[in-house]
RNA sequence: CGGAGAGUAGCUCAGUUUGGUAGAGCGCACGGCUGGGGGCCGUGAGGUCGCAGGUUCAAGUCCUGUCUCUCCGACCA
């Protein structure tokens, strides 16, 4: 076989019968000239975050329908070098690489009831036998069904498993390009160990190997404290690149001492205000068909902030009763921590109506706490001196209610507690908090048994007692790293890439191709670099210096040589960061070394001990 | 899913108000002048005006339906 190969390499194909003599088929591998590169001046019409936009311009992908994406050579070279350094560092974390598929039995998802809470979200299909069958947006009913399988001992665990491959979620509004599209590469791991312990030991391993990777990556990312489900505590992480493009929030405080993303920060209770002298009875008052805060206020000549708005939410078969001030939103993630990691989903008006006696927009918290299975206050509210509230009767609000008074603010069924998503002016430990939006780029997270139990991954123990695997997952946006690099990295002209996961590490700008000794000149240097492993690309286009820079500018690799007739009379050539504005002159001879030495340099400001 | 907007050349968009021969710039092909920051001149190719139906002598333009895309919101390990 191996005449044929050699012979197929040596045959002759269009390449090399151009007439061009300097042009050799081996070498024709990363010439500008021949690779799909399809930059574009123009702003495109469907993009709005910058990394979109630079995207689309710099050629780097194309979009195919809404929320999917083609990558092109630059973008898919900048995810494999991405995927490259992730793989490399969840393998030194001990983590071990395989693959389940995308394609998965609806099945396992209803044994986990996640085939409900993802609802419309994912994707399902019905093959031709009329199997349920979904698009995995994630995999731990995959990975865990293999451990139930193959996992019977504490002496196998711990065991950590992960892949890198497609996800798909239907999202109702995919946006910012590849930041939140319907089919994107995640690298999701699983982790199975036999103790607490254990679990906190597989969940260490994977964040610090986390903040490896996106230091190698080149990102300045923050890592705070995410919800943590049924476990609790501090049972997530998630690293976050602060961006104007995010759709996360993160909370923090001004000497970062805290740091914590939306759904998770927590917040100083307000100080108890006090009432200007005695509150006369609370008083019912006909509000006929006002029902919104906005309308309550604005028949009572009040406001939001002196409201007390009460939700009734259902949990399972209970139903409680949630209080937050009129001009605060209610945080259901609190909620659902409040209620020890019970899914809370807002009550349908029937159940509304038959807790309250009353049409929607009229809940009250005077005699409900009797009527529901919890009456949980947010701190705000309980700090409140007086407030006007819905009556629990049809087109009737009450007015003058006194927290405590009017209704308990303890015992029995009623807990007082911080319930509401954190907002300008708030502190965390008497410190203000600070709020920045920024794309979640990770998250690691303690599961603990949920998925365990629920499909039967057991083990015995060194008792010979049957137990759960207390699992974690740990996941990695890959093309959000993309985009957040490009979020951070980038000027008026282009992209800035940080040469880790930049397509090419070396441009060479070959300014008068049609010059016979400057593109040899040209060539020369690109020979010597590919020699020595360095990744570059070599623009032979025969096009005006022009348009060749501001490509150049637009797909932003690193380093830029351009070789010139100018300097070249010389017998120099120029080096330039896309970076920086300052140029220096090498010779010719020296610039293949000189250039190793940046590109050297340049990776080992990415380094990580 | 609620609200708003857009679909006309490969791209960015005029033209729709007031129905009457399909437009510009960029890009593309060819020729020429150029040649270190998207240069200039000439010639040319390229369109079922998203799709379907209707009104009309005549529809890119008016009416109805439908699909797609974008933005705001809701949703989201």
């Amino acid at each position: 076989m191996q005449w044929l190969v050699f012979d197929a390499i040596n045959l002759p194909c269009d390449y090399c019968q151009n007439d061009d003599p300097r042009l050799d088929h081996k070498e024709q591998y990363m010439r500008y000239s021949r690779l799909l590169v399809p930059t574009v001046k123009e702003i495109p019409a469907e993009a709005e975050a910058t990394s979109h936009k630079l995207m689309i311009r710099a050629g780097l992908c194309r979009r195919v329908s809404s929320g999917t994406y083609t990558y092109l050579l630059l973008g898919q070279r900048s995810l494999l070098k991405i995927i490259a350094i992730v793989r490399e560092e969840i393998d030194r974390a001990g983590a071990q690489e395989i693959l389940v598929p995308s394609l998965q039995p609806l099945e396992l998802w209803e044994k986990t009831g996640r085939s409900t809470d993802y609802g419309e979200t994912m994707f399902r299909l019905e093959d031709r036998h009329g199997k349920g069958n979904v698009l995995g947006p994630t995999a731990e009913e995959v990975f865990t069904y293999l451990a139930a399988g193959e996992i019977n001992s504490y002496r196998q665990l711990p065991i950590n498993l992960y892949q890198i491959s497609p996800k798909f979620r239907d999202e109702f509004r995919p946006r910012f390009g590849v930041i939140r599209s319907r089919e994107f590469i995640m690298k999701d791991a699983y982790s199975f160990d036999a103790d607490p312990e254990s679990l906190e030991k597989s969940y260490r391993a994977m964040y610090d190997a986390y903040c490896r990777i996106f230091t190698r990556c080149g990102l300045e990312y923050v890592i705070v404290e995410a919800e943590s489900g049924e476990m609790g505590g501090s049972g997530s992480h998630q690293f976050t690149v602060p961006c104007e493009s995010g759709e996360d929030t993160i909370v923090y405080t001004e000497d970062s001492s805290y740091a914590a993303n939306l759904e998770r920060a927590a917040v100083d209770p307000l100080p108890k205000q006090q009432p200007r002298g005695d509150v006369p009875p609370a008083e019912e008052v006909e509000t006929p068909n006002v029902g919104t805060i906005e309308a309550v206020c604005e028949f009572l000549k009040t406001e939001p902030k002196d409201m007390i708005k009460t939700l009734i939410y259902a949990v399972a078969d209970e139903v409680v009763a949630a209080l937050v001030r009129g001009d605060h939103e209610l945080n259901a993630e609190k909620l659902t921590q409040t209620l020890g990691g019970a899914r809370a989903e807002l009550a349908d008006p029937m159940t509304i109506e038959g807790v309250t006696n009353a049409r929607v927009g009229f809940a009250g918290p005077i005699g409900i706490a009797d009527r529901v299975s919890k009456m949980i206050i947010d701190h705000a509210v309980a700090a409140m001196a007086v407030g006007v509230t819905g009556a629990n009767k049809s087109d009737y609000h009450v007015r003058n209610v006194v927290p405590g008074r009017d209704f308990p603010l303890a015992g029995g069924n009623v807990i007082v507690t911080d319930l509401r998503y954190a907002e300008a002016g708030d502190t965390h430990d008497g410190k203000k908090l600070l709020f920045k939006k920024g794309i979640e780029i990770g998250q690691v997270f303690k599961l603990g048994t949920k998925y365990s139990v629920k499909l039967g991954a057991k083990f015995l123990d060194e008792q010979g007692v049957e137990k759960p695997c207390l699992m974690g997952c740990y996941g990695i946006g890959i093309n959000r790293i993309l985009a957040s690099a490009i979020e951070l990295g980038n000027d008026q002209n282009g992209i800035i890439w940080p040469v880790s996961i930049a397509p090419f590490e070396v441009l060479i700008t070959c300014v008068n191709q049609n010059e016979q000794d400057v593109a040899k000149a040209a060539d020369g240097i690109y020979q010597q670099l590919m020699d020595k492993a360095i990744d570059v690309l070599l623009d032979d286009r025969p096009l005006r210096g022009g348009i060749k820079f501001k490509d150049a500018d637009l797909i932003g690799i690193p380093v830029r040589v351009t070789v010139g007739k100018k300097s070249l009379a010389e017998g120099k050539v120029e080096i330039k960061l896309r970076s920086e504005s300052e140029r220096q002159q090498v010779p010719v001879e020296e610039a293949a070394d000189e250039v190793i030495a940046i590109v050297a340099d340049l990776k080992d400001k990415l380094k990580v001990q």
